[in-house]
DNA sequence: ATTTAGATTGTTATAATATAACATTATGTA
DNA sequence: TACATAATGTTATATTATAACAATCTAAAT
């Protein structure tokens, strides 16, 4: 079965800020995200957040909420920002996007005692990275 | 053993936001908080946000990332806010901590490949409560 | 090719969330 | 008492995000 979520066409100025998120090392804001492309005629942030909330939307790119910035997903098997994990350096602030089969199969299987039917989550890890812990 | 964290003595505006947070059925934003305390004497969103910097510190009160929004921790064992998870009903937005020994067994045993340390989570849980659910 | 509905864009203004900087006051402890 | 640390009060400002509305583009159905 195909994946449909990656397939979008996507217009001008979601193709030119998801070009930018892509390329980056690391999340984005949305302003710093708007100074890098006001040179391409983005000149406004709603463009820029009408832009990230589809790109979020359809799964191209990921917020991650407790930095407010985003990052593009490079998770093929992640089901449209249904279900989002990553790693969170303290440090140098370096986020990774977490890809891992035993982890989304516990949490999509999670139920709680409370009788809530989940359509989403978001996981967040916090710590240090490899280069950052030798430091 | 003792846990320590819910021991400190709180200040004057410390415990005024606390007390507002901990009666509030539903997650509280700071500038709500302002509106409520200002009879009280708290008349700057700094004093706001120093309390509640504070106050997540200590482990009296959680930050619900997702919503920007504050909620009081009822959960006596959970780490000075270190491991927290939490579901959110997405239509009537009620907000529930998590407490499920499973899970955060399995989450503060949880390894990526990618080497990090791990000292912190965040888990949020998004879908439709009972009550929202049956409508 | 034309129509039409829906999505997207451009634009101005403003709302909501959060922190910087600095002087002052309280608190605990040596 | 004196000292260090934390907390407070205050003004100003930075950062993040949305409201409202007119204009334009796009895809699909005539």
């Amino acid at each position: 079965m195909k994946t449909m979520h990656k397939e979008h066409t996507l217009t001008k100025n979601q193709q030119i800020i998801f070009d930018l998120i892509d390329k980056s090392p690391e999340p984005m804001k949305a302003y710093s995200i708007l100074f890098n492309v006001q040179k391409k005629g983005i000149k406004a942030p709603l463009q820029v957040y009408r832009a990230l909330d589809k790109l979020v939307e359809i799964g191209k790119i990921h917020k991650i909420e407790s930095r407010n910035a985003f990052i593009a997903c490079h998770n093929s098997s992640c089901q449209v920002s249904k279900a989002t994990a990553f790693s969170i350096c303290e440090i140098c602030e370096k986020v990774t996007e977490i890809s891992n089969d035993s982890l989304s199969k516990y949490l999509a299987n999670f139920k709680d005692k409370d009788g809530m039917k989940y359509i989403k989550y978001n996981l967040e890890f916090f710590g240090l990275c490899k280069k950052c812990k030798v430091k």
